[in-house]
DNA sequence: TTCTAATTGAAAAACATTTTCATTTGGCTT
DNA sequence: AAGCCAAATGAAAATGTTTTTCAATTAGAA
């Protein structure tokens, strides 16, 4: 299930936020976004729509929208730092190119037997999972490919 | 397979790195923790055996071991920012307190049908994943239970 | 022992995130 | 429609983490 932006600024009023301009937008920008941002990315996109609204301002806007569900962290693995910023959805996980950082969103995960076993070995309550898939989508592969072939394999020490 | 100390010394000079003393306090450090450190708390604990090695230093022998593939960056997930260091081992995943944070690794995961899938799918060539389980120890749980007894369940709004 | 590139610590810089605070404002109440 | 006030805002400062810079030191090959 997907949220719209109405039904989020619904939830922010019933939960007790208020409604403001800056929220609108900020809302706005992360539902027409079809990739992750992070914090500061997302400032950037909601500075071309109102110059005025700060960093300050989308960092507590996340905190809420994180708070209610709407929006996850999200970690690139490997080397790169934790990210976060998502549009709304229920349940999944994320297939990402460490090469462009593209994400893709998948549901299904059939962990139920792992958790389980997990859980009794170990005496954990387990509440929920991350599961992320690491490597090089097509066009980066590609991309790969044809320097492997220009450039010779000048295997520097990697320092 | 589970490496020592000797064996990530000769990595270093293998690969080109040089054996200074600050590195083998750090390595000795890591190889005697039966933890997951932030870079900080690792070099807290590198000071009390050698209280010249700077942070830095730190930094960036976390850096090469990464590299090498001796120590794994990891997520705590939920709330909490990306955390890394661990002691050595193989491919593994994570179950974590998200109370206490200890965290236990473990070695099967069996996603290997789900990951030729999206591989095939969404035409990416997986290199890796990360798992992980996030849940509450024994001893958190027991806390939890005993507190909820204790005090009124006062649902404040939580803001 | 000598030599040199790698390494180091300290300080500064670069970032990311949070806190503080005076001012503004959404939205309930009248 | 107007008043009110807790919540929200932006700017600046504070905090924390990681990286860069640089002069001095040092591991380890010759």
């Amino acid at each position: 299930m997907v949220y719209n932006e109405k039904q989020m600024l619904n939830a922010l009023h019933k939960h007790g936020y208020k409604v403001t301009p800056q929220r609108r937008v900020i809302i706005g920008v992360i539902m027409n976004s079809h990739e992750h941002l992070t914090p500061a990315a997302l400032h950037e996109r909601v500075l071309r729509l109102d110059p005025s609204v700060g960093l300050v301002t989308v960092y507590r806007t996340i905190e809420i929208l994180t708070e209610l569900g709407f929006i996850c962290e999200m970690h690139a693995g490997g080397g790169s730092r934790s990210y976060l910023m998502r549009r709304p959805s229920e349940h999944h996980h994320h297939l990402i190119c460490s090469d462009c950082g593209k994400v893709i969103d998948f549901t299904d995960c059939d962990l139920d037997k792992l958790e389980h076993r997990l859980a009794q070995e170990n005496k954990f309550k387990i509440d929920s999972h991350l599961l992320e898939f690491l490597g090089q989508c097509r066009e980066c592969n590609k991309k790969t490919l044809i320097n492997v072939v220009t450039n010779q394999d000048k295997s520097v020490p990697s320092r």
